[in-house]
RNA sequence: GGCUCGUUGGUGAAGUGGCUUAACACAGCGCCCUUUCACGGCGUCAUUCACGGGUUCGAAUCCCGUACGAGUCACCA
C-alpha cells in the first residue's frame, strides 16, 4: 500500500485560526494513525492580500499545538520542493501550455467589469451567475489580443459530464457539468488560481487524502475534471463540516463572540494540550466515552470514518471545562510558570513576595480555567475596597453576625502572630465562646474579609490577606 | 435562483433496522463530602430523534416529499 500522505496547505492571508488549525489537526492526526507524512505547503497566489510573517505565523502557532510537519517549505524534501506556489509557477506554467495544446483550456480576455455585468445581469434573470462563453465577439477577442493585453487562461467545461467522488464523510456526491462555468486556471498576472495549482501541487507531491472544509466541497467538480484531463489518479477526498458561532453561522473572522485565532489562545493563557484534545472533539468524536486525551492516545485512536456529518458548534464553556481538567494536572512549577504573568501584568505586586504570590496562585489551581481568569478573581487581595453584593448583605444581616464580627475581631486583635494555626485557633474561639458555628461562622467571617460567598480556603484567605486587612474589613 | 450538504435535549454529541422506554460530556438544578468556599462524588434534566407520508413483524436508523438551516456559484483560498 502507498504510504499515506496529507497536507495542511493554508495561505499566508492571515493567522492560525481556530478552523485551519482544525483542518491541519485532522490530517494530522490522519497521517500519523497510518505512519503517514504531514506536509505543510504554502497556497500564497493570492499576491495582494498575503501578509508579512504569515507563513512564520501559521507554522508557529501550528507548533505551540504540538503539530510539527515531517515536510515545510523550512524542511523540503527534495524530490517535492519547492512547498510555496509562488515558488512553482514553472511547473503550473507547463501544465497550463499542455492543456490550451489539448484544447482544455483557452485565453479569455473579458475585463472584470465586463464579467461583473454580466454576473448582475444572470442573478437580476434569476440564474445562476455562470461564465457566458459568448461575452465577448471573436474580433474584439483578437482585437484585445492585439493590442498586448495579457488575457486569463479558463478552463473548457465538458459538456454532459457527471462528476461523482466518494466522500470519506458524505459518502457518494456527484455534480453535472452544466453547472459549472468555464473557470480561470491562471490569473491575467500569469499566477495559477488555487483550484488549479491545489491539483497540480497534490498530485506532484504524492497527496493521497485530503481533509479539507466543507466549503471546498463545490470546489471538487473543478478538479476532478482536471484530473481526468491529464489523466492523473485522484486523491480521496475528506470534507469536514464547518465550524459554527451561536448562530449557526460559519465561523467568520470578523466574528467578536468567539476568539477565531489560536495566538488569542495562547495569550490568554490557554494550554495548547487542551487546545489539541477540544480541537479534536471538534466534528470528530471518539468511540469510548471519555474525552480527556493525549496528543498520543488521539493518534492512536483517530478514526476518520467518526467525523460528523453535521456542524459543530464551537464550546467556549467546553473549552474552558478541558483546559481547566489541563490544568489540574499541571505541576505546581508549570502551573504558577503559566498563571503568574497574568497577575503580576494585571495587579500591582511590588510589595508583595514571591512566596505570597505562589501561595495566591496556588490557591486557586484547582478552580482557574485558563491564565487571564486570574484577572479579576484575586480583588479581595489587592483592592482596599471590597464590594458587598446581594446575597452577601444577606449573610450581613444574620442576627449572629454582628456577635461574630465583635468576637472575631478580639481575637484577632489578642493574637501575637498571623499563622495557620493561629487563625485557626482565633476562628475556633469564636465558636467556643459565641456558640456559633457552621456556615454561620464561617460565612460570615468569608463574606465580612472577602465581599464573597466564594473563595477559597478560609484559613489561607486570612492569612494572605494578613492580620491588618484583615481587621481593617472587620471595621472601625 | 441553481447546485451541494445538513437537521437527535439549553449545548457538544453517541447511535448505520430489533441490545435504545436514545450513551457520554458541558452547562443548569438538587443532594452528599468539607464546621464555610472550592475541588470531588451522587442524582435529575429528550416517552423522543424538524415535519408529513411510505417500506418493514419492527425505524432516530431505509425511501419519498415538505419545512428550516448552511455552504457554494470570484482573475479569494
Amino acid at each position: 500500500m502507498k504510504k499515506i500522505r496529507v497536507r495542511y496547505a493554508p495561505s499566508p492571508t492571515g493567522h492560525l485560526h481556530i478552523g485551519g488549525a482544525r483542518t491541519a489537526l485532522f490530517n494530522y492526526l490522519y497521517a500519523k494513525h497510518h505512519n503517514g507524512d504531514f506536509i505543510f505547503r504554502l497556497e500564497d497566489t493570492d499576491i495582494e492580500r498575503n501578509i508579512e510573517n504569515g507563513e512564520a505565523s501559521q507554522l508557529d502557532n501550528l507548533s505551540w499545538l504540538g503539530i510539527i510537519p515531517d515536510e515545510s517549505p523550512l524542511n523540503p524534501k527534495e524530490q517535492y520542493a519547492p512547498y510555496r506556489q509562488t515558488e512553482r509557477l514553472a511547473i503550473y506554467n507547463a501544465i497550463k501550455e499542455q492543456l490550451i495544446q489539448e484544447g482544455h483550456a483557452y485565453e479569455c480576455y473579458c475585463t472584470p467589469e465586463e464579467l461583473q455585468a454580466e454576473r448582475e445581469r444572470q442573478e437580476a434573470l434569476g440564474l445562476a451567475p455562470m461564465y457566458n462563453r459568448e461575452l465577448i465577439s471573436e474580433d474584439e477577442k483578437l482585437a484585445r489580443k492585439n493590442s498586448g493585453m495579457k488575457p486569463s487562461i479558463r478552463l473548457k467545461v465538458p459538456e454532459n459530464k457527471v462528476y461523482e467522488f466518494k466522500d470519506l464523510i458524505r459518502g457518494d456526491v456527484k455534480f453535472e457539468s452544466k453547472d459549472i462555468g468555464d473557470w480561470v486556471i491562471v490569473k491575467s498576472n500569469g499566477i495559477p488560481t488555487y483550484n488549479f495549482a491545489v491539483v497540480v501541487d497534490d498530485h506532484s507531491m504524492d497527496i493521497t487524502h485530503v481533509f479539507r472544509g466543507e466549503e471546498h466541497i463545490s470546489n471538487t467538480p473543478k478538479q476532478l475534471m482536471l484530473y481526468e484531463m491529464l489523466g492523473w489518479d485522484k486523491p480521496e477526498f475528506a470534507h469536514m463540516t464547518l465550524i459554527v458561532n451561536e448562530e449557526r453561522k460559519k465561523l467568520s473572522k470578523r466574528d467578536e463572540t468567539i476568539m477565531q485565532f489560536i495566538s488569542q489562545y495562547k495569550d490568554e493563557g490557554y494550554i495548547p494540550e487542551a487546545m489539541f484534545n477540544f480541537l479534536a472533539l471538534l466534528g470528530w468524536s471518539p468511540e469510548v466515552e471519555e474525552e480527556i486525551f493525549t496528543h498520543e492516545k488521539l493518534i492512536e485512536i483517530f478514526d476518520a470514518e467518526r467525523l460528523s456529518k453535521s456542524p459543530s458548534m464551537f464550546d467556549k464553556n467546553k473549552l474552558k471545562w478541558i483546559n481547566n481538567r489541563y490544568m489540574k494536572e499541571l505541576s505546581e512549577d508549570k502551573y504558577l510558570k503559566l498563571v503568574k504573568p497574568f497577575l503580576v501584568e494585571y495587579y500591582d505586586c511590588s510589595n508583595k513576595s514571591e512566596n505570597w504570590l505562589n501561595l495566591l496562585l496556588l490557591l486557586y489551581k484547582e478552580q482557574i480555567s485558563y491564565g487571564k481568569e486570574i484577572q479579576g478573581l484575586v480583588d479581595i487581595f489587592f483592592n482596599d475596597e471590597i464590594k458587598y453584593n446581594e446575597n452577601c448583605v444577606e449573610v450581613l444581616n444574620w442576627e449572629t453576625t454582628p456577635q461574630v464580627k465583635e468576637n472575631f475581631k478580639k481575637q484577632v486583635v489578642t493574637s501575637e502572630s498571623w499563622d495557620e494555626e493561629t487563625i485557626k485557633n482565633c476562628v475556633k474561639a469564636v465558636q467556643k465562646e459565641t456558640g456559633i458555628k457552621g456556615k454561620q461562622l464561617f460565612m460570615a467571617i468569608r463574606v465580612m474579609v472577602s465581599g464573597s460567598e466564594h473563595g477559597p480556603d478560609l484559613t489561607q484567605t486570612l492569612l494572605l490577606l494578613g492580620k491588618e486587612t484583615v481587621l481593617n474589613r472587620l471595621g472601625e
